[in-house]
DNA sequence: CTTGACTCCGTACCTCGGTACGGACCGTAG
DNA sequence: CTACGGTCCGTACCGAGGTACGGAGTCAAG
């Protein structure tokens, strides 16, 4: 049961050029060819484009993705470094997660806001997001 | 105590060009001038502008910071729009949330792989993310 | 054995989010 | 008054992440 670019690229919602374009970028594994040429990709690739894409969303460049998947194949053992960057991810990982909580609960108090009244200029949104005190050096 | 570009942009960690470039977008308000010309942004400016580039780490692109930006200013009353506008946010973040917690897991549990052993091939990172379950369509 | 959809490949092009350039003007320390 | 750095503006360019094009080969249905 394998899969023609056509319809992995219909299963995980994107462009057919989209699987040539990570392809050459290292993203996606060469799949394997019929005689014809045809690309013939084992049905999970489609669970693989789909992490892709929502790691986007989270804020992920490409090159950031490609790391965590090399993540995949550390070979058990003798993975030390691996577990550094692991790490460092989990940390990356948090540190967005404190911040999405803080602008959700600046959404949340910015929607009672219409309900209780409200003379203060200070925008609960900006503050949310706007710290310094942590990690400062991180662009 | 009014701040010229040089300064904005240094306490924000962002280039100068940078400024000028959100206030054609539109996001950064056209600040004051001075006779001659220069630019000058009350403090908060540099709050603002923080804000801006961590949304971006958190995946939202400059149109939805602008978007998020305008529900600073809505007239406390008569935003019955502006509600259902912060709840379609709500439940983007809620979802950014919670795939970004599930990805968080999967490295977790692929850092103690390395102390278990584990024959298994399914990868734990990928299966974080690849769910379809709840919200297809949102590419 | 034709037709129409699908796939191949290379190359060109596109949007987004900036960055850099260059020539002129401003401001302030010496 | 002269340097020298900061700022102005318009325009050109850049890297990331795709997207489109066009000509040729493939494959399954009729």
């Amino acid at each position: 049961m394998r899969l023609r670019t056509g319809e992995v690229a219909k299963r995980a919602g994107v462009n057919v050029e989209t699987l040539r374009f990570y392809e050459r970028e290292g993203i996606l594994p060469e799949p394997p060819r019929r005689a014809s040429g045809y690309r013939e990709y084992p049905p999970d690739t489609v669970e693989l484009i789909r992490f892709i894409k929502r790691s986007q969303e989270l804020g992920f460049s490409l090159k950031e993705v490609k790391e965590l998947l090399s993540l995949r194949k550390v070979p058990r053992r003798a993975s030390k470094k691996a577990t550094i960057l692991v790490d460092a991810k989990l940390a990356e990982i948090d540190l967005k997660l404190r911040d999405l909580q803080s602008m959700r609960e600046a959404l949340e108090s910015l929607r009672c806001a219409c309900a209780s009244n409200g003379s203060s200029s200070a925008c609960p949104i900006i503050e949310s997001l706007s710290g310094c005190s942590e990690s400062e050096e991180r662009g």
